[in-house]
DNA sequence: ACCGGCCCTGACCGATGGGTCAATCCTGGG
DNA sequence: CCCAGGATTGACCCATCGGTCAGGGCCGGT
């Protein structure tokens, strides 16, 4: 809690080292299944070391994570025009941060469920694709009697489970506090304008082109 | 893999009672915090008969799951209408969703990052809050400008992160397979659509009536 | 009564892996 | 040259916990 060990410059190499190291094996195995031994092996030093420079596995694990949302904050702030309309901030806020997300997707996937615990990942992603399945056969039809505007249509499914898992996650933390028939009403009609009114908004995605996804 | 252990009719109610126990402490402690031993102190029988029930405590995890799943898919399957418009089995379902997760909440904790590993929990939610009193500041703003309907706020915060991280999530899992700069700019829409649009959507809500959630 | 197969127990095992430590190396300043 | 103290090592410790097992009670059928 108190001030950090101080290092030398060589010092602080080394710890940026580990990070990195870690920071590679918790998004390949996950949190839990990336052993210390297993970070110090990577970074070509002896496990010891590892105490020298964090007092825990957790705390590396929080660096990692506060650096990353230090970045991102920093981010989101430049992208946003002080002198812009709020709603224009809020795109530019969330444009940036997908942009962010996406350069720097290993940091991001330690956030990620699936790696947090590995061995439970298959287990909750199984029947999870059904769903998605089941709103992507929607999706396309509606677009086929016109109701949706064409695009790719896991843009559509994504944000359409996306909402729900979060509404949901944010009344079930207490966050959202709402009755639930209103609730629900607010998110099936958010959902249905999302998907039916943004015309040209998806109008250019690149659909999919076919096979290259593992 | 094969068919499971015969249970005699009260072997069966033992089994309900440990999955009752299970779910309550997953849910208090998270999954990795859940001790075999508590699960089965918390159901009143010995350590061993756990494993007279099931192989292996991820596949006392893995029932649950599938449960719920199977449940969920249940209800939403009766809430959409066979005769309605796509777009409408589509809202249909979201809204059976929302609800049928309010009255689950404690299975569908299961599910949560926080619940995962609970000594992560406080890490990854320190700071997260940032953003949220971030959003909120704006949307606030745009409707005091009248560029967003009124409405509880929170909600419109809820919709913004999650759609945020719903794309970046997807787009990272390699499940959205798009140019970056398309993206972000169609979650940008995405978003200032889904806010500055639906004008009478959240139009009734109880604008959260304060002290009332544990 | 006897048997078989559920049901139940709690001591025990074994691996795993986070964390410690005494000893050693190395480097720069005096 | 020598000392201070950061840097580094790897053997070691040990609490933890999922999983095992040998044994024993209960009950229904014959």
């Amino acid at each position: 809690m108190t001030g950090d060990r101080l290092h030398t410059e060589h010092g602080n190499e080394r710890k940026e080292q580990l990070l990195r190291a870690a920071e590679q094996l918790f998004t390949e195995r996950g949190y839990g299944a990336a052993r210390i031994s297993d970070i110090c092996a990577a970074a070509g030093v002896a496990k010891g070391l590892f105490y020298w420079y964090f007092p825990t596995k957790e705390s590396l694990f929080a660096e990692l994570v506060r650096t990353m949302r230090h970045q991102l904050r920093r981010t989101q702030a430049a992208a946003m025009e002080p002198s812009a309309d709020p709603v224009t901030r809020l795109r530019q806020g969330a444009e940036a941060s997908v942009r962010f997300m996406a350069a720097h997707q290993t940091y991001f996937a330690l956030l990620d469920v699936e790696r947090l615990d590995a061995a439970l990942a298959p287990v909750m992603r199984e029947g999870s694709d059904v769903y998605a399945s089941d709103v992507r056969r929607l999706i396309v039809d509606a677009q086929r009697q016109g109701l949706v505007p064409d695009g790719d249509p896991t843009f559509y499914v994504v944000g359409v489970l996306g909402a729900v898992s979060s509404f949901g996650h944010a009344h079930r933390a207490g966050r959202l506090q709402i009755p639930i028939d209103d609730l629900a009403a607010a998110v099936g009609r958010w959902v249905t304008d999302a998907v039916a009114r943004p015309a040209d908004a998806v109008r250019a995605l690149t659909p999919t082109t076919g096979a290259d996804a593992p």
